[in-house]
This record gives structure tokens, sequence and C-alpha cells, in this order.
RNA sequence: GCCGAGGUGGCGGAAUUGGCAGACGCGAGGGACUUAAAAUCCCUUGGACCUAAAGUCCAUGCGGGUUCGAGCCCCGCCCUCGGCACCA
């Protein structure tokens, strides 16, 4: 052998020819078809992982291939800058939130680099950039104008001894991660994106090629029921409010209401409890305070609740109902407030059973004869006990009392959503700020756009038990109004990251633009996006976001697509530890050490061949080895010289046959994202070229063949080898350049296959057969087969059934 | 708890979506080469019965079902992973 495989060596040098040469550089001119590939961008958080690895390598790989199916490939890389680990690093260790990023960039950066990817990045965008963020901000201004941001109260964890807002993640079992005291639920002032407006349109994926369960999981994350809201009567002399307002997808059980539950947090409950009744109430409200949304939802608990000692008047059958707060109803969701009707609803069923509260049957099972019901009855049945409706089917039922309510004024059908409206408002330092002002004249005034950016001040000082350092930082809050020139106030929250992910896939169309977020020339010519990949993990939140995101931006007239993301691939999660990697769970596995011990085509190949690409997998680096043995074979293969022996035309089809079924096959599962069955098929193919250079049968051009089409087959996933290979073969530089190479189908069609012979389904002979056997030809075959005869003795053939190119199967009796 | 995904040899996985279960790789065992080791190459490798060959039976988390035929479809369980709105 000339030559060993030094991944160590020839790595560094490719990468650096093709930085030196721009081969990977996009631009917006190229007379060829568009593809924008996107892969989600990491957030910084230190050190990107083999779970990064994961994500990006195999979408490298496909923004290869289609480079090399004759397209305009925009791959872009950027980081999501902002976020609350840069705050805790600043806190923990006294390293300024931009100082700790801005290493991790770079960091990160390397590291990407090594893995020999075509990232084009002259590209590259980061959002903790004021040139990025002053867009982040300027889209906060338009979403406002659009009437789409709005404020409210929402509860946030507190923390009291820290003084602090905890993120869900820092709140442990109850207690603040940090001090270990208990979090408690405070309300604050705080912004909102109005995303429930576009709650049905964000269900529908029309013309989009996404995974069913991403279009599933979003649809239930909207959850959208229809039923209808029914006013219950109040008459309270000193309560202002007149009535409680449910929301119920059963509207027809609305005559078995015994009792009615609102959420701890409910304005009214204050205004209603009586005296004799405040202590248990103040207690229960507290105790829910410290409790999570689905420690209060989950249904293995026992759901408990007080009477508040107030009554409300159910207006269908003039009946007066119990009032009681309980955890188990959110103040968020729906009208805070629920109807219990315990003999057609389990949770309320177990509700009054405990509390003593009646269980009038409304709606009859079949041949119910007046009984008391033993559980629930949740299935269609006769309404009964219900006035002018009995005897109706309760289905019919539930649009009957809908209607009625609505003639009498006491409501009406409705539809409800579980989807809350996006709260973007963090009391933090480290991210966008909201770029509104507070004038005690004026009232809310938006920054002008001439203004913007509002800058993060750097000499924030990060106290550790403070607020938002904002808030202490006189000269950033003290400001005039742009209005009326008055001393006025900043707003001191900053924006939620997903505010900045967003939008950052249309930054990439023209990331140094400075007069607008982009360049409308080309943000027309790249968007939208082709191709997305990531991880499941964000079906809901990320991928939710930036659809409503580009949505309201269509509304605006500022673009002129509904859908950022024409084509979605989720891959799964790399585990360790039992675990996703991340750096908050301490399991973070560096792809580094590999890549100086084998080299990145190695690390790159063996992540694409652990398993399905969408299925994830467990990290485990013991086939590593095998994958240095594979590409040294290449290596050894290609380098080899061909002798020919006695070649004769069997031999030379063989091998074509081999090739060209190889790249169909490749062909395919690259298409597919099936990375690990084209690798088997590469593998299957570089041995049976092992063989063949060793027999010398073939013709030495049929050789040859086979060996370019292999380097270029291998050229995305192997970029450093395949180039190395490519150019030791005298080939022109640069292998990234060729073209992916196309099959013959008439050589890459199976001419024998295998028929498989059955009796009453169990596998008892195989043949080899031409491909194209016909039935009568088969079955005459199959029956004729010693073994198949030796199982029929002593039956009678009642059925032959025949798959063509495939089984026999012969049924007896 | 709710929503989504998954469970196949010692391990990662394959199976053209109802048609040969275990491709490909790892690991393990045996052998060749070598003074030896590494590297490389060759053979074996789901289980049981059988001296072997041949063959038969069992086997895709568990229990049922549909079908000529089920890893794949249906019903009921168990377990694992991701998300659940302030990690991103």
């Amino acid at each position: 052998m000339a030559s060993r495989y030094n991944p160590q060596e020839i790595e560094g040098k490719w990468q650096e020819r093709w930085a030196a040469d721009d081969l990977y550089r996009v631009r917006d001119d190229d007379p060829r078809p568009k593809y924008y590939a996107l892969t989600m961008y990491p957030y910084t958080s230190g050190d990107l992982h083999i779970g990064h690895w994961y994500a990006m390598a195999p979408a490298d790989v496909h923004a290869r291939f289609m480079r090399m199916r004759g397209y305009n490939v925009l791959h872009p890389m950027g980081f999501d800058a902002f976020g609350l680990p840069a705050e805790n690093a600043a806190i923990k260790r006294g390293i300024h939130p931009h100082t700790w990023t801005m290493q991790n960039i770079e960091n990160m950066r390397r590291q990407l680099k090594t893995m020999g990817p075509c990232y084009d990045w002259s590209r590259e965008v980061n959002t903790c950039d004021p040139d990025y963020y002053r867009w982040t901000e300027w889209f906060f201004l338009k979403l406002y104008e659009a009437g789409l941001a709005y404020r409210a109260k929402a509860p946030v964890n507190w923390c009291s001894t820290c003084q602090t807002v905890l993120a869900n993640e820092q709140v442990v079992g109850g207690l603040c991660e940090r001090c270990e005291s208990p979090v408690v639920r405070r309300d604050l002032e705080q912004w909102f994106f109005r995303i429930t407006k576009y709650a049905d349109e964000l269900m529908e994926h029309h013309g989009l090629d996404w995974p069913e369960r991403i279009k599933t999981m979003q649809r239930n994350w909207v959850g959208k029921s229809q039923g209808a809201e029914l006013s219950f009567g109040l008459e309270h002399p000193d309560v202002e409010e007149k009535e409680i307002r449910v929301f119920t997808t059963r509207p027809d059980t609305a005559f078995g209401v015994t009792f009615m539950v609102l959420a701890p947090e409910h304005p009214l409950v204050e205004k209603l409890t009586v005296p004799s009744q405040r202590a248990e109430v103040e207690a229960y409200v507290e105790q829910a305070r410290h409790q999570t949304e689905i420690e209060r939802l989950s249904v293995e608990t026992e759901k408990t609740g007080v009477f508040i000692g107030a009554h409300c008047l159910n207006h269908l059958n003039g009946e007066k109902v119990p009032i009681y707060i309980a955890d188990y109803v959110l103040l968020g969701y729906g009208t805070g407030a629920v109807m219990g009707v315990p003999a057609h609803n389990t949770r309320d069923f177990a509700f009054a059973r405990k509390y003593g509260i009646p269980i009038p049957v409304v709606i009859a099972p079949p041949g119910w004869s007046g009984e008391e019901l033993e559980e629930a009855w949740t299935e269609p049945g006769t309404m009964v006990n219900s006035g002018e409706f009995n005897g109706l089917p309760n289905e019919e039922g539930k649009d009957a009392v809908a209607e009625y309510a609505s003639r009498k004024g006491i409501g009406g059908k409705a539809v409800s959503y579980r989807l809350r409206d996006w709260l973007i408002s963090r009391q933090r330092y480290w991210g966008a700020p909201i770029p509104m002002i507070y004038c005690p004249a004026c009232g809310i005034v938006p920054v002008p756009e001439k203004d913007l950016p509002v800058l993060l001040p750097a000499d924030a000082e990060f106290r550790p038990t403070g607020e938002s350092p904002l808030k202490y930082h006189e000269a950033f809050v003290n400001t005039t109004c742009p209005k009326c020139g008055a001393p006025a106030r900043r707003e001191t929250d900053t924006m939620d990251t997903f505010m900045c992910s967003s939008w950052y896939y249309f930054r990439f169309a023209s990331p140094r633009h400075q007069d607008g977020p982009w360049d409308p020339k080309a943000l027309a010519h790249w968007l939208p996006v082709d191709l997305y990949t990531g991880g499941a993990e964000h079906a809901v939140m990320h991928l939710f976001y930036s659809r409503f995101f580009t949505k309201a931006l269509r509304d605006m007239g500022l673009i002129d697509f509904g859908e950022p993301f024409i084509k979605l691939f989720n891959q799964g999660v790399i585990i360790a530890e039992r675990q996703k990697m991340s750096k908050s769970r301490g399991n973070v596995i560096t792809p580094d050490e590999y890549v100086s011990d084998v080299g990145a085509d190695v690390v790159r190949a063996f992540l694409m061949f652990v398993g399905p690409w969408d299925q994830g997998g467990e990290w485990n680096d013991k086939g590593l080895s095998g994958f240095s043995r594979w590409l040294n074979r290449v290596w050894n293969l290609a380098d080899a010289e061909y002798r020919e022996v006695e070649p004769d035309a069997a031999n030379t089809r063989d091998l074509r046959h081999m090739t060209h079924r190889t790249i169909k096959k490749a062909t395919e599962d690259i298409e597919r994202f099936h990375f690990n069955t084209m690798l088997a098929a590469l593998m299957e193919f570089s041995n049976y070229l092992g063989k063949a250079q060793e027999a010398g049968r073939a013709e030495a051009s049929a050789y040859r063949e086979a060996i370019d089409s292999l380097l270029l087959l291998l050229a995305p996933t192997t970029p450093h080898l395949a180039e190395e290979l490519w150019s030791r073969l005298g080939h022109p530089y640069s292998v990234h350049n060729q073209p992916w190479p196309q099959y013959d189908p008439e050589l890459a069609r199976e001419e024998e296959v295998t028929l498989v012979i059955q009796v009453n389904g169990k596998l008892r002979d195989r043949v080899s057969v031409s491909a194209s056997i016909p039935e009568a030809e088969a079955r005459e075959l199959a029956l004729s087969r010693e073994r198949v005869q030796a199982h029929l003795q002593g039956k009678t053939v009642a059925q032959v059934i025949f798959v063509p190119g495939r089984l026999v199967n012969v049924v007896a009796r």
C-alpha cells in the first residue's frame, strides 16, 4: 500500500482549502434553483456536544447531497445567544453575560468547523448582536402596532429569599434551586402576544410536508373544543359582578350542576368568600400558590376543594349552587370557573362524594330506572330531570341546550381553546429589551423606530439577590417620553428568547442588511425555508411561535407567505445517562476528543449509523472503531491498483449491477433521511468491491466507475476522505462540485429473486427464479418441490397464494 | 396526569410498510499471517431438540384478536424516552 488513511492529516488541510476558496459561499444571483436547508441554530451553552452533531452532521449531509443534485443550497449557521444560562453564569462566576456568550460562540464555532460542514459562514447571525436585536425590538413594535401585543397580569415563580423571579427549571420540588426556600406564585404585569388570534389557522398545516406526529402535537396544543358558555347568576349586594361564566363541552348536562368551582386565584373568590369560611379559603389559596400546574392537573392526586360559603344560580332550573374553589381549576384556562356535574363527569363524581354534594342523574344510561349511580355515566344516554329537554338523546341536547341558553340570554354555543397567549416578558437582563416607555402623562408609549435599538447597558450589575439588573440601572431606566418630553421610565423586562428565534431564518437571507430586518429581494429569493431540521422537543414551542410570527408578518403585509417551513424533519434525541444531553443536566459529551482521535468523518458516519435519524438513540462510542476500519478499507480500495485477470462480460455486468443498485439505494435513502441504511448499502458495496478488486474478473473501466461512484456517494457523509481520494485519483477539485451519480435502471434492476415457498404460512422451501416468473409457473414449481410435497401428505390443497416476485403460499387442509 | 414517540439476538439496528425475522455494524469465539503484539484477512455467532447433516419446534415487551400469512393491523396492559407554556 502506498499510503494510509490518516484523518488528522487530511481533515484540517481540506477545511482550510475550502475556506480559502470560499467553496461554500452562496450567492443570491446564482442561476441554479435555490434550496434553503436550515438546521436549528444552537443555544450558546458553551460546548457543542454529540447531541448537536447528531442534529447537524446528517443535516449537512443532506445539504451537500442537494448541492450535488444541482441546487444553490443556502445552509447557514448562527447562534441563539440570549437567555437564562448566560445570566446564571454571570451571577455564579462574576463573568459578564456578553463575555461568557462570546467566548462560547468562539468555542462552538471552532467545534462546528471541525465537523467539516458546508455552512456559509459569511452569513452567521448572533441574536445578542445589536445589529440583530434592534430588529427583534422592531418586530415587537410592529406586533404592538398590529394590536397583537398587550399587557396583563400573569403569575411568575417568586423566591422571596433571592427576591427574584425563577424559571420553571430553577424550581425544584417547589423550592428555589439556589437557596431552597419555598417558591410562591406572584402576579406581575407582563407583555403578551395574541397568539390565540391565530389558533384556528395554527391547527392547519396545508401544503406543509411535516411529520404527522408534530402536526398532531400542535393541533392538540391548540386544543380546540366545541361546546357552550353558560352564565350562572350572582346575587350579592356588595358584589359588582352579576354572573359567573363557564365553558363546557357538555351543555346537555347543565341541569345536573350541583356545584361551581372557581380557580383559587379567581378575582371573585376574595369578594364572595363569607367570613366564616375565610380562614380555610385563604389557607387553601396559599397552598395552591405553591403547586405547579402539572401537580394541579394530575389525575392521580385526590381532588380537593373548599366551600367559600357563597352560592350562584343555575338559570336553567332555578337552583342554588354552592361555590367551591379547587386547585385543579386554572385561572388561565377557559374562564377560570368550572361547573360541577357529578353524575356525568368522573372527576366531579369523586369531588361530590368527598364533600357530600348531591349527584342527580340527568343523562339516563340505557335501561336506567332511577337508582343512584355507582360511578359517573359519561357515555351517551337520554336526558332526564332536564325540564323541557327530557327524553331527548343527549347528543342532540348539546345543541338544544346551547340554543335555549342563547335565546334566554344566559349563554350560547362557544368554542374554547387550550392554547394561551404567549407571555414574552422576562424579568432578566440578558435578552432583547422591550422597547416601551411608561410616561406618567401619556401612559404606555412605544420607543420611536429611529431610536432603536434600545441598547443593553454594558455596565449592569449582577447582584446575586436582585431583580432584573436593568431595574437598578438608573441611566437605562430613566428617559424622556417620546410624546411629551417629560421624564419617563423604560420597560425593564426583556423578551423571551423564542422571540429571537422566531425570525432568525429571515435574517439569513440578508444577514448584514442595515435598513431593515431583511433585504426584500433576498427575502423573496430565499424564503420560505425548504427544509427545516431540528429536535422534536421544539414541536409546540419554537416551531409554533415561528408559525405565529410568520402569519402575523403576513397580515401586516411585510411578507407574502404564511408558513415559514415547507418541509420539516425532526431528528430524535441522543440520550446519555438515560436523559437528553444538555448542559443543565450535566451529561454532555463533546465530540472534540473523538475528532482528534478518529477524525470528523468517522464521527459523522458513525452518528448517522446509530439508527433512524428521527429516532435518536443512546450514545455509545463502542461502534466507532468499526467506522475507522471501514473508511480505512475504502482508502485502501481507492488507493489500490486494479489488475484485470481474464475479465468477462458476466463479472463486468455483475459489478456494474452492484454499482448502479447501490447508487439507487443510496439516493433513495438519503432523500428520505434513512442515513443508516444508506451507509449499510455503501458498506456492502465496498465489501463487494474488495472481493472484485482481488479477483480482477471485471473490466477495469467498470471498476473505475464503481470506485468513482463510491467516492461520490460518500462525499456528503465523509467530505474530507472523499475529497482526498478524489484528488489522489487525479480527478479535478472539488468532489463537492461534482454532480450526484445517476443510476441506469436497467443495470440496477434485479434479474433473479429468491422465491419463498410456504405451506400454510410456514416457510418450507426457497428457490432462485427469474424476477418476472408468471403465476402459473411459480405455482407449478412450488407444488412440485419435494419439501412442499412432504408437508402436503394427507392434505388437500385448498388455495395457492402468489405474490409476484416474492412468494407462493400453499394453503392445505 | 395530559400530548407525542418507541420496545426486535450479548449491543446499535434491518425488514421495499401484511410476505424469507435478524441486512449492515459492534462485541464475542475460532483460525491465518507474525518470534510476539498491533494492524489486516477468513470462518462461526437468536434459542431448543438432534453425534452431525438434514430437519422440526420456539422466538420481535406482555395478554388476546383479525388474516392463507402479523415485528407491521385491531383491543387491553407493562416499561422507556421527549414535551407540557420562564432551559433552549
